[in-house]
This record gives structure tokens, sequence and C-alpha cells, in this order.
DNA sequence: TTCGAAATTGCGCGCTCTGCAAAATTTCAA
DNA sequence: TTGAAATTTTGCAGAGCGCGCAATTTCGAA
């Protein structure tokens, strides 16, 4: 289950990169995915209309594909962690151990981040998949504290660390400094364990 | 500026509030806003199907219009009250000075949290909205703070902020307890200036 | 090599959303 | 009161989306 086992299995995987890998280019090609049509990914990938439509709801999520994907590991990540660790601590350490800035090449980051930010329909994909993300992680977080998923408790400590985690990364992105990603995160998830209305210990960041 | 001026101003904005309910209306008796068309709003309200597109871009949208007009007063009161107080105190004031449980009916709050939270669609508009609200107050964030809006700490601030007014509402919402709506809040808000992953002072909440 | 499961594809359909221009309505001044 | 001028409403057309369905092709396993 874990490992690519038919040769099936490899093919549509590869199917569905190729996709998104499609929409991507064509998006930073066209300055905008509201400027590309469902047609063209699928003609770029080599596949017909249909097909793409087979792979994805929409060209956002298309897009959206790697996101997605890496949400699914940091939530098994996160699972595992909140076995043995605080949940704030199993956020942080399941965050980091990501490791987008190997993963994922810089630029391309940039690139979609870019994209993502100047496309409203963008916004409000990723936006669902993070709501979607906050659905199936809500009950670990309830476990993990005692707590019932319904209280008010862990549905701001899960926003507070999803917000984190999203901010951390851009932030990183679009001015790393002198810093590691690993370390941008550290130091944001530490934020709200001082309590965030205390005023930050250097000016900036 | 604030108050109705001429009869044209009147007109148009009763139509789309006529627009909205009869979105609110459709989806509760279909039961999600899915199963109803932009067709059925308009007729529901008596204008043209072209007419409704000219007031809303979706009819997610209008379902969410009173959600919108909401953030806008909100954000002007922010404003204001980032001339004066510290921002984390700011927000809360502002937030809880929206009076929800006054302004609106609660049945109907809750109506409206169930259509959302059951459609993938109506989520997506929500987050959509909330993001625009973010990327509308980090500049004041940033400015009461000290500083730069590309810094991590205010994006922090403002997401703790945001995830902050939507959990307490929607909490409070399933579940009053025997807690007014301004208490939850104020609760809410106490969670981030001690520190997120201190426990919970009760149990529960 | 052949069979059966799975993937691809084409077609059709209802719906969304926008631009455009005509028609209806409201406003305001003469 | 009446006649433009401005504004709003409306219909129409068109590009595009997303999905159900059924036919066809492809591919893996026996």
């Amino acid at each position: 289950m874990a490992e690519p086992t038919g040769l099936r299995e490899r093919k549509k995987a590869a199917t569905k990169a190729a996709l998104s890998d499609a929409a991507l280019r064509l998006a930073i090609a066209k300055e905008g995915i509201e400027s590309v049509t469902a047609d063209e990914i699928a003609a770029e990938a080599g596949v017909s209309t249909r097909t793409f439509h087979n792979y994805f709801p929409s060209k956002e999520a298309a897009l959206l594909y790697d996101f997605h994907e890496t949400t699914g590991r940091l939530l098994a990540g996160l699972r595992e962690r909140a076995r043995t660790q605080p949940i704030w601590d199993a956020f942080r350490d399941a965050t980091i151990d990501m490791h987008f800035d190997e993963k994922f090449d810089i630029d391309e980051m940039r690139c979609r981040e870019q994209l993502i930010h100047s496309s409203p329909s963008l916004i409000k994909e990723q936006s669902g998949q993070f709501m979607e993300l906050f659905a199936e992680a809500i009950d670990i977080v309830a476990a993990s504290t005692g707590t019932s998923k319904d209280d008010l408790y862990p549905r701001l400590l899960l926003g507070a660390a999803l917000v984190t985690m999203k901010s951390s990364t851009e932030h990183w992105l679009t001015d790393p400094g002198d810093r590691t990603l690993a370390e941008t995160i550290t130091e944001a998830f530490t934020y709200f364990e001082r309590g965030i209305t205390q005023p930050p210990p250097l000016p900036g960041n």
C-alpha cells in the first residue's frame, strides 16, 4: 500500500503528476490560472479533457495537488507523533519533518505562492483544503488534550497550529533571511507558547 | 455615506437583501446550496437571472452576504480601535462590539452555519472571505505592532485573531452553555495571552 | 494468447458567469 | 409637467465547467 505496486498504479500516478505539472506550467506562462482552460491542461499533458476531470475536479485542484498530498502526509505524521508527544510539539515537529525546502524546488514554490495569492479561486481552493485538514485533525487534537471536539480549546489550538504552518512557510519563502525553514517554523511555534500578545523579542520578524 | 441617501440606493440595498434572503431560504428548504440554482434564487426574489449576477458573482456569495458585510464593519471598528488600544484588545473588543447575538437571529445563524459546514463550495467561499479580511487587516496589525507586513509576527497575531473570532462564534453557536457570546469571545482571546500550549483551566471548553 | 478488469474517451446536459446592447425606470432640471 | 440624462434591468449569446453514461481501448494476470 505504501510502495508502488502494479504498473497500472504507477501510470496513474504519472498521469496525475503530469496534469498537475501542466497546470502549473501553463498558469505561470499565462500569468494566472484564470486564463488557462481545462482543455489546455489536458492537451499539454496528452490526455483528453474528460480524463483530466477524472483525476481532478477543477484546475485549481490540479495546481494544488502537491499541497494536498503534503497535508495528507502531515496528518499521518501528526497522528503518529501525537501518541508520544504533546500535541503542540507534535505539530511543530511534523511540520518540520515535511522538509518542504528539500522536497520541492524553492523557485517553483515561490511561483506557486505568487499564483495563489493573486487568484481568488486559488485562494479559496487552498483555504478549503486547510479547512478539510482542520476537520480531519480536530479529533486528534481533542483526544490529545483530553477535550471534546466541540470544545473551544482544541479548535483554538488547531487553528493556531495551522496558521503557524502556513504563515511560517510563506514568510520564509518570501524572505528567508539567514534562517533555515526549520528554524523559522520553530520560531513561529514558539510565539504561541509565550503568548501571542507578547511583542516579538527582536525588531522585525 | 452612512445613512441611506437616495431612493435608488435604498432600492438597490433592498434588492440585494432580498436576493440574499432568497438564497438562504431556498438553501434551507432544499438542504444544501448545491441543489439551488441561480435561476431559482432570482425568481424567488422577483428579478431576472442576469440581475442576480449583477449583484452577486455566485450563489455562495449571496448566501454569505451578511457575513461579508459584517467583516467590513469589523474592519472599520478595528481600524478605529487600533488607534488607541493594543491590537489584540482592539480585535477582541471590535469582535464583541459586532453583537452577532443581538443583530442576527440565532436560529437563522445556526441554519447558515449548518449549511456552510456541509457544503465544500460554501466553506471555500467563507474561507476566501477570511483571507480577504486578512489581506485588508495585515497593514493595521503591522502598523500597530511596529513591524512590517512581511514579518512573521503580525501574520501570526492576525491569524490567531481571525481563528479566535471564527472559533469562538462557532463554538458558542453550537453550545452556548451558560455563557453569553461576549463572555465566550473574551475567554477565547484570553487563551492566546497565556500561551495556547497551556491546557485549559477547566475540563471542557 | 486470451480474458476480464480498469482506464480513456466522446457525447450530452445543465449550470455558471460575463459582455454587450436594447429596453425600462428613475432622477433632475427647465 | 415634461423631456433628456443617467442608471438599472433584462435578454441574448457565448465560453467554460463539471459530471453521468456508455463505448472503446489498454493492460495485467492466468
